[in-house]
DNA sequence: AATGAAATGGGGGATTCACCTCATTTAGCC
DNA sequence: GGCTAAATGAGGTGAATCCCCCATTTCATT
């Protein structure tokens, strides 16, 4: 009988067997059967993982130590191609999640959502279908669509959230400071905001920056 | 046959069944079977449990809509003393592990490290002991130990990271705005950071401040 | 009674920030 | 070639920050 092979990735001991559990314990509508081949603790397992076994699915998390999920998933899609990629996270941030599905995940679940949604349509997802959890896109919908920061823009809105005054950002990129405060006229402006506090907590609400470890 | 009776308080569905499943699926050393009488996805729904059941043993994250695990914890102390309580995170914030210990958690385990040591350690704290694991301890022991802030320090650290210029705090706790400067500047002193964007960093690495908040 | 920690607040100075105006260069696009 | 967006940078202004100086009051502990 033909099977699939999985490979988990969560940097939570307990997660990753309660997916394991949930897609193992399963008759799938194809009849296929599930294996789990590899389970990972952080980003860079997970990389190792999927080049040693090129698995049918790749179930992740985006938030795990040594590289992030997104990072994964387009190590992953360079790799085996072939691969469907669900992300399983507990996140909710509006600039994370629209990063993953221009990234082309296949599968896009909350950890804060009941599991059924998740194995009802893994088998869709295994046939080459695509599903985004309504969770995800409601955060989508109701965003308000601000202007687009330009790519030097997040450059030093992330040096400004860092803790760098203009003086050092313009030493550490080689620009004038008047250039960088240039730039951060334009992001204030941009995300209607009026100090670096404001601009911090726009940050960590639109998981621009990553608090360390976790919330 | 007597029996232990738990509550699982988790925001992820998916823990909450791991959880379950780790709980239930073992026989404890004094024969005993445990049974998870009730699980609840916010803090709010953790209250409600534990006044309705009186478990033996309370199992919560500290990230939780509604109400912190924190809170749940000495709600429930107040409630029914005699429930043991752990304490089963994510999170590795300086600041919010302290907290927890001095709230007298009775265990406090990482969803970082393997799951053994949860189910290794829980007999003996359902029968009185107290257990923190060595993840937690060695946070404990590596962080510096800088100045302890006050109250009002913190207080005032919070309308900062909230985006509030000294003349605003000043009018929304009725002092001088100058004041509200002595205190900034005794803050940054205290945690040797020379602009508020590295206040803001530090505060959220050590969960001195509630990312979740809305500024 | 004395000591010390905490909170309060004034004066002042050097620096940085936030926000203007104005201008040049580079790049991609029709 | 023209057009637009992005990045670059100069000059300047008013406000806020950061960090010194100084002092008083309150409150708990010794």
């Amino acid at each position: 009988m033909s099977h699939y092979t999985v490979v988990i990735a969560d940097d939570h001991a307990i997660v990753r067997s309660g997916l394991k559990a949930t897609l193992e314990n399963q008759t799938l509508v194809d009849g296929h059967i599930i294996g789990v081949v590899a389970e990972a603790g952080n980003g860079l397992e997970a990389i190792a993982a999927v080049k040693q076994h090129r698995p049918d699915l790749l179930v992740l998390d985006v938030s795990m130590p040594m590289a992030g999920g997104v990072e994964v998933l387009v190590e992953t899609r360079r790799w085996t191609p072939e691969t469907r990629i669900i992300v399983f996270t507990g996140i909710s941030a509006m600039g994370k999640v629209s990063e993953l599905i221009e990234a082309g995940v296949d599968g896009l679940f909350s950890k804060a959502e009941d599991n059924q949604g998740l194995y009802e349509h893994v088998p869709m997802i295994l046939q080459g279908g695509r599903y985004i959890s309504p969770f995800f896109t409601n955060i989508i919908d109701k965003a308000p669509k601000q202007d687009r920061l330009t790519d030097r823009e997040r450059q030093i809105l992330n040096l400004i959230v860092a803790g760098q005054s203009n003086k050092e950002i313009s030493g550490h990129l080689g620009i004038s400071a008047k250039t960088v405060d240039r730039h951060r006229t334009n992001l204030m402006q941009k995300l209607e905001v009026h100090s670096v506090a404001q601009l911090i907590a726009y940050s960590l609400r639109e998981g621009l920056i990553d608090p360390a470890a976790e919330i």
